[in-house]
DNA sequence: CGTTGTGAAATGATTCACAGCT
DNA sequence: AGCTGTGAATCATTTCACAACG
């Protein structure tokens, strides 16, 4: 889905004004069918023989997906991924800024890193509601992790990125995506011994991970 | 699929010797039939009336998923992320290791970040073929991926996890998976979107994103 | 004529139910 | 009794095919 927002970025940039949705799905890896289907939903914006204007289709999605609305962020634990979440450039590319970051290790509060002030953990709930954040990205020590969640949903974050290598009791009111690097190569490896394997003797079935 | 890996981990850790399926099903948010299933591929080393080994099915796993067999990695690309990546502990938890990093940065060539030495770019096939590594993280800027990945193809790396956020085109010796943070960002900020809709007004059908 | 939107067929995945073993 | 492994039924998703439209 994410996939069509950055896809119809860049015809736009190249200065395309249709798109037809063979070309989308070939360059989504999915059949032009699929491609009708999915866009069929946000609204009936396809010409028949022309195909489907980007400027609109480009302005329906944003609508969708808030990024046109100006989605703020806060991160949770300044620790090596966080100070990377906080200088990474692309996210404002997206519509989304991060305007606040926590620590509970006091050294850290105060400071600044990539433009965004570092607070007291304890602080969470007066910032959040303050400047309206919606969103968190969390990136502290396993252990740390369901204690910090937790907080941030009391603190009124709907949804929560979630760095830290443990999977989360859900909350009824909070989204929750995993973004689990060291799993991300552990299925990368997967894939990779799996690819071997299979060429090695094709007679492997049955072996097939999602 | 590298979930049963997590999960078996820390039930070994907390001294279980057997799990059976539909405590892993509870656990991974599938039903324990299809947790038979998917593990019945792996062999059939579940007793009826038992259960599942853990330690059995671990050394399974890892043999399968190769983290039993020390994988090495490399890292191209040392900017926010790339520092973060080499700084990141988890990998070895798992059974990888960064054992080299690239940049073409001359001014970061020779530095150690995490224990692990920052080389010129343009050694790239020689470390890769003395190490024998064969995945590699690309964390360069997004105009620098395509030319970087095809260097790794070159050298031999099977294995590709992509943070650029851009789609590399793909090679049939190569495996790439994409972790695109602002895009996971913006997933999230979708979700949250659709749920919020949903609850104001329930009729909202049709817009369902996967 | 080319392309969208959509119903119908086909494909794949999930769930159910039960035979067999401990 | 409890649990695994697996065929049968159910469900969802993908693909195909075609009517409507510019």
């Amino acid at each position: 889905m994410s996939l069509y927002l950055r896809d119809l970025e860049v015809r736009l940039e190249q200065g395309e004004q249709t798109v037809r949705s063979r070309q989308l799905g070939e360059a989504l890896g999915l059949t032009d069918a699929q491609v009708r289907k999915d866009l069929a939903h946000f609204g009936h914006l396809g010409h028949p023989g022309i195909g489907y204007p980007i400027p609109d289709l480009l302005a329906r999605l944003r609508r969708l997906a808030g990024t046109d609305s100006g989605w703020t962020a806060a991160l949770v634990g300044v620790g090596n991924i966080g100070r990377a979440l906080l200088s990474y450039q692309r996210f404002e590319a997206e519509g989304f800024r991060i305007v606040a970051a926590f620590d509970e290790d006091h050294a850290k509060v105060g400071g600044i890193i990539g433009g965004v002030r570092i607070h007291d953990l304890a602080d969470l709930p007066v910032v959040v509601a303050r400047e309206g954040i919606r969103l968190g990205l969390l990136a502290v020590p396993p252990r740390a992790a369901q204690g910090c969640a937790d907080a941030m949903v009391a603190a009124g974050i709907r949804g929560i990125l979630n760095f830290a290598p443990r999977r989360l009791s859900p909350s009824p009111s909070t989204i929750v995506h995993e973004v689990d690097l060291s799993m991300s190569l552990v299925h990368l490896a997967l894939s990779v011994a799996l690819a071997d394997a299979e060429s090695a003797s094709p007679c492997l079935h049955g072996i097939l991970p999602r």
